[in-house]
DNA sequence: GTCTATATAAAGATAGAC
DNA sequence: GTCTATCTTTATATAGAC
């Protein structure tokens, strides 16, 4: 039929399928025959999409994983409420929604994994796509006088991912809410010690 | 010579060995190999102390540095200043001077990988000396109506540690001051935001 | 306690058929 | 695009010498 699959759409379920299994174990502990199981294929299928085998795919995946954080944070960001707190907000529910994008170990254990430059364009990339997005909004509440003067917008952005991202870990032994409600909870107590100020 | 040796002194060596390696590199990146080798062993000797092998050597040396965790961090909360300030900075400055405790990677790709039971074990113990022992403190300046009165002491000693350990990834791309003092910025703002009151 | 040697299994990778 | 071998490397694990 004219209709469907285009060139790539095994291709795209692959990179899911290997998305899933990265960021949920990290590079190491995947196997190829992990990822191509999931799919009902043997690892073999997997080399004619990626002649470059294992690291290529997960260069790919990963950086594909994070410019969707990117977007997706972005969106958060945008739609809903345009306080600080409504930001704030629609980025935390957005991160929990997903599977936890754990910078520790991507920094300290995938990336030295990693032969090729590729690793510089990853960390950059969650830089870029993750760290500023959040930024630009915390220098904007800055600079319209909602928060405090002496915050510093880019380590905010930073610690507020980490400690989004490490509600992922919480629930196996603490927990006794949702993790939104947790989330929404210390977004609150952060506002506070901002000094956050909603009308101008 | 009578003064030295204790049983176990090549045993401690490995323990210590191990742990910097599988608290950098996680469970499944790091191979007997690394271990032995950083000692000048071939992997074969490893067995001699473990002979339940690369899954009992891991189960020990987390437990040991779950352990090591729970008393440093007791440490640091017992000495310096008695406030909850000097005491979330100890914690801090202890969780900072050590390798980070990835409390996703542990429970989302270590755990899984161990077969037996000393999964449910080790993140007891994790709940038991980390969290616990901060959010003990946390109750205590609750009781003492040193923080909000509808604070969640659970809740905040777990999103603490997070946040904390999250630093350790921070210095790739965002480092301009040094952990410490963005740890002291964050506690400064979790305090405000508790409505922390120092006297009573 | 540590070694050499070897067994076994798992994982990445390649070649060539369909 | 995907498969069936097959190759090579790496890793866990065991046996037995020193």
């Amino acid at each position: 039929m004219l209709v469907s699959n285009n060139p790539s759409e095994s291709k795209e379920r692959l990179l899911d399928a290997a998305e899933e299994l990265f960021a949920q174990k990290g590079y190491t502990a995947t196997t190829l025959r992990d990822i191509s199981s999931t799919l009902g294929l043997t690892h073999a299928s997997l080399y004619y999409h990626f002649p470059g085998g294992k690291e290529e795919l997960f260069v790919t995946v990963t950086r594909r994983n994070i410019r969707r954080h990117g977007e997706g944070l972005a969106e958060a960001i945008r739609r809903g409420e345009p306080s600080l707190r409504g930001k704030l907000q629609g980025a935390a529910r957005w991160l929990l929604a997903h599977a936890p994008m754990d910078l520790i170990r991507l920094s300290h254990s995938d990336i030295p994994a990693l032969q090729s430059s590729s690793a510089n364009e990853l960390m950059n990339l969650v830089y870029q796509e993750m760290i500023l997005r959040l930024q630009k909004e915390l220098v904007s509440a800055k600079e319209g006088g909602h928060i405090r003067a002496d915050s510093d917008p880019g380590l905010l952005a930073g610690a507020f991912i980490g400690l989004i991202e490490s509600l992922h870990s919480i629930p196996e032994f603490a927990a006794r809410r949702g993790r939104i409600a947790m989330a929404d909870e210390l977004i609150e107590i952060l506002l506070k010690g901002l000094e956050y100020k909603e009308g101008v």
